[in-house]
DNA sequence: TGGAGATTTGGAATGATTCTAAGCCTTGGC
DNA sequence: GCCAAGGCTTAGAATCATTCCAAATCTCCA
């Protein structure tokens, strides 16, 4: 059986009260919060701890690649954030939320991208491509 | 031959000074410039145009769909805009900027992409999508 | 168990964007 | 060409998300 603990000591993170109570929640959960819904969400369980903290962890977690980042599709708002970092299609909405793809449907729309492309990009412009996003922009009307 | 006037009009747009010297600046340029950046590139221009007339007519432009928008790749830090509509594929660096991938690659990587998912995705889920956004993230380090 | 160094915290600071409300300008009709 | 009506521009204030700060606390390894 992996704990927190144990996931955290892999990723070069030590293991604090907060830090558990916070990726614990982001886990269980598949509606991408922002750190302000997340910090909402944790509140009974730990009163004290600070929206600070809040981002801390999540730039920490993000750095080391224990959760995923989710930049605002809509330019201004706030950053969500993924548990989940399987690679997977994400459907971005007008008012800011975004939902996963059905995970047959973003395999079979990640599969579809050979990575000759990439491979041939990286030649060409000598830098390293570490992920293809896809998002699925939902019609504003 | 179409002038700006034109075109802003096509767009159920009114043909300002201010819009006419945003407008041909961002058309110029390949290199995603931010409003701030924009607002820099007019001020020989036109050195009374406000940076709140910069975000009013970008907004503007993109509601119209005449520009593009690209939120931040990184969570924190502005907005990146584009004057070409046609679709193409991104390169985001570590620092936060937007380069175009080279139409010819550009192309190929989105024609993998078939219409059929994206039919199937709204036939699921109820939705319109509007657009398949695709970008490469250049590795952190 | 001790302590070096990482983490947490409330509050202040920063940065990007939006809001406000007062002129100004564009447009369409005469 | 002249006149509204209403859209556009503007400086500055306000808002929102995020980062910074510095002091107190905690974690982990020796
Ligand atoms: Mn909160
Ligand atoms: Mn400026
Ligand atoms: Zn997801
Ligand atoms: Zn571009």
């Amino acid at each position: 059986m992996t704990t927190y603990r144990d996931i955290f000591t892999r990723h070069g993170l030590r293991c604090t009260r907060q830090r558990e109570t916070l990726y614990a929640a982001l886990k269980v959960t598949k509606s991408h919060p922002t750190a302000e819904e997340l910090h909402d969400r944790v509140r009974d369980q730990d009163a004290g701890l600070s929206l600070a903290t809040v981002y801390n962890t999540l730039d920490a977690f993000t750095a080391a690649g224990l959760i995923r980042r989710l930049p605002s599709t809509l330019g201004s708002g706030p950053c969500r954030y993924d548990a989940d970092t399987h690679e997977h299609v994400h459907l971005t909405t007008p008012d800011g939320r975004i939902m996963d793809v059905p995970d047959d449907l973003s395999e079979r729309f990640l599969d579809q991208l050979s990575d000759e492309l990439v491979a041939e990009l990286e030649r060409r412009t000598g830098m390293r491509i570490g992920r293809v996003s896809v998002q699925l922009v939902t019609e504003s009307r």
